[in-house]
DNA sequence: AAATAATTTGAAATCGATTTCAGGATAAAT
DNA sequence: ATTTATCCTGAAATCGATTTCAAATTATTT
């Protein structure tokens, strides 16, 4: 614990600064002295001070990950891409949990900044662009995941919620749906704002009413689309369909219909997103939106380093991915 | 980015020490030079390097985590727990994937060792219990989840596998059932093991004649559940009751059990470990064990910051927590 | 064998804060 | 008014590594 490279270069009978070259292998050393230095760190059992190393070096050779909650297995799977990529370039990640609390999100953010780490990673951020930007601004790494950033400096990953979303009640119109709920994630998301969008264009393109009667909010999770779904049966509305925010909300929705016996799919249809592991699992087996999760995560990790290493700004920052429908039990049935 | 405390300095006319004082309030300042101060920090945007101030201070008030699998909700739970004690004694909380994997556990605790944290824990570690306390005995504080450690300066918490597991399997005895599949976990789980051994035991508390075609493994996920029960299923063995490791490969269990129109609880009972979120939402609701997630994370780090602080070693620093069975529908339902 | 080039090595500066120690200013006590 | 105690402040040392620069050593060339 107490060892110090002064320790290891004193029984070496070498200087600090040779010890730290066989260490740091940054320039060539006899091989000779160099058995010398293994030998000593080998008997004093030598831990370099990482946060020495850090002050001098200016880097830490690690990248911070803020995510909103470390329980929702959508941002896991963002985090491994993130790791994988991030492991094999010798960069190790640390990730820091935001509990949903705009509060945190920014304690955990200076934390990071404050040089702990070489660049931090912002998962669908509770802070406005602003805010990101004038962190962008004082020269630190940024790089967010799950919104589109107006900074050419700050790499993003995106999903198109618009394009998924219609793709949605196309499918569920095709199959005879014109009653279709829209169950919404937090009002305020960015994402719930696009897949409401999406929803109403496709409404629109099929020439079938808006019914705002037909639009309840959950909480991303399952007792948010169950209590939803609830409210909406107690209405007595009519509506053959749900297209919930996520999976976690249509598995709620699943408990609500048991509950009532309604049977999935006959009775109503619905359809998820993110393709979470369970939803192959749960019977009927749920038609879902498949994000690139991994790959989103990769991919931004990827350009983040590029552009730490070369320190220069690519052309190509921004990304916007595809997502695409999987259509499974819940939702494979035809109305006449 | 670039602005250091003597810029600060500088600006307000007054010396590095003065800032680091008003910056700290490590001692008295007069308000007057303390506004002088405050002000040049706000004009020029400074951010105080901790990788300097911990190098100094010797100190960083995080804490780090290392997880087996981000992805795993159980985890999740713990570290729920671990973040909020922490942040309310003015801890931060950084956490480390290790993906399951031997090495990577190894080189995120390195990494956290090498002074980036005050402490570790580790979750459901994969090292042996002799590296623990090796690293333990360098001078790092260390805490362990999951894991009965023998070591007096090492907080640790676990479940009593053994005892819950014979509740599991007395409770389907007095609901008739003599036949009873244990799904394993991985098999080289200490967790595994311990659970198996509680089976066994409560089998012969009953007289029940051990069958070891009904022990199966899986991987602690869906599909490792699901593969398995459909293997036994091929065996066309006699069992009425399935107890899985954990609820995910219950889930499995209850997709297999779909696919052949074998009805749950009445033809086959299902228990599951942990009390997932999905537990209460799925269909039929399923039988698991509640374990004390969130408060095993919080009470082990609790300890863990106590013996920081005092800078001595409690009495009491292991802790075996109890588990308790949550009897619901998968489950609920007696064979004569 | 001498001169030159290339390679190793060590002394000292450095990263950016905190902290110790001592001196100066101020307040309290005589 | 002088002494004593208290409070603020700054200069310099420090944390433990890396890195620069120059000296010393070794290898190569003539």
């Amino acid at each position: 614990m107490d060892i110090k490279i002064v320790d290891v270069a004193a029984k070496a009978g070498v200087s600090p600064a040779t010890v730290s070259r066989v260490l740091n292998e940054s320039s060539s050393v006899t091989s000779k002295t160099k058995a010398k230095v293994m030998k000593a760190i080998e008997e004093l059992g030598y831990h370099p001070n990482a946060v020495a190393k850090n002050l001098r070096s200016q880097k830490s050779m690690t990248i911070g990950v803020i995510v909103p909650d470390i329980n929702a297995s959508y941002f896991a799977e963002i985090i491994k891409g993130i790791e994988n990529v991030a492991y094999a370039s010798k960069y190790k990640v640390i990730i820091c949990d935001a509990e949903n609390q705009k509060e945190k999100e920014a304690e955990y953010l200076t934390l990071l900044m404050n040089r702990t780490v070489d660049a931090a990673i912002l998962i669908a951020p509770l802070m406005s662009d602003e805010e990101i930007c004038q962190i962008s601004e004082k020269g630190y790494s940024l790089a967010v995941v799950g919104r589109y950033i107006e900074h050419d400096r700050i790499p993003c990953i995106y999903t198109d919620n618009v394009k998924f979303s219609k793709e949605v009640v196309q499918h569920l119109v095709e199959n005879g749906h014109r009653d279709i709920v829209f169950l919404s994630g937090y009002a305020e998301a960015i994402d719930s704002y696009e897949r409401l969008e999406g929803y109403l264009k496709a409404l629109r393109d099929h020439h079938i009413p808006f019914r705002p009667e037909l639009i309840e909010n959950g909480n991303f999770n399952e007792e948010g689309g169950y209590e939803a779904m609830k409210r909406l049966f107690d209405k007595n509305l009519r509506f053959t369909a749900v297209f919930a925010a996520n999976d976690e909300m249509a598995l709620g929705v699943y408990k609500a219909c048991a509950e009532r016996d309604i049977a999935i799919p006959s009775q109503l249809a619905v359809v998820g997103v993110d393709n979470n592991r369970i939803s192959k699992y749960i019977t009927p087996t749920l038609s879902t939106v498949n994000q690139p999760k991994y790959t989103m995560g990769a991919l931004l990790v990827e350009k983040l380093i590029d552009q730490m290493n070369e320190n220069q700004f690519h052309d190509k920052r921004t990304f916007k991915v595809d997502s695409e429908l999987i259509v499974r039990g819940s939702s494979n049935f035809r109305r006449e």
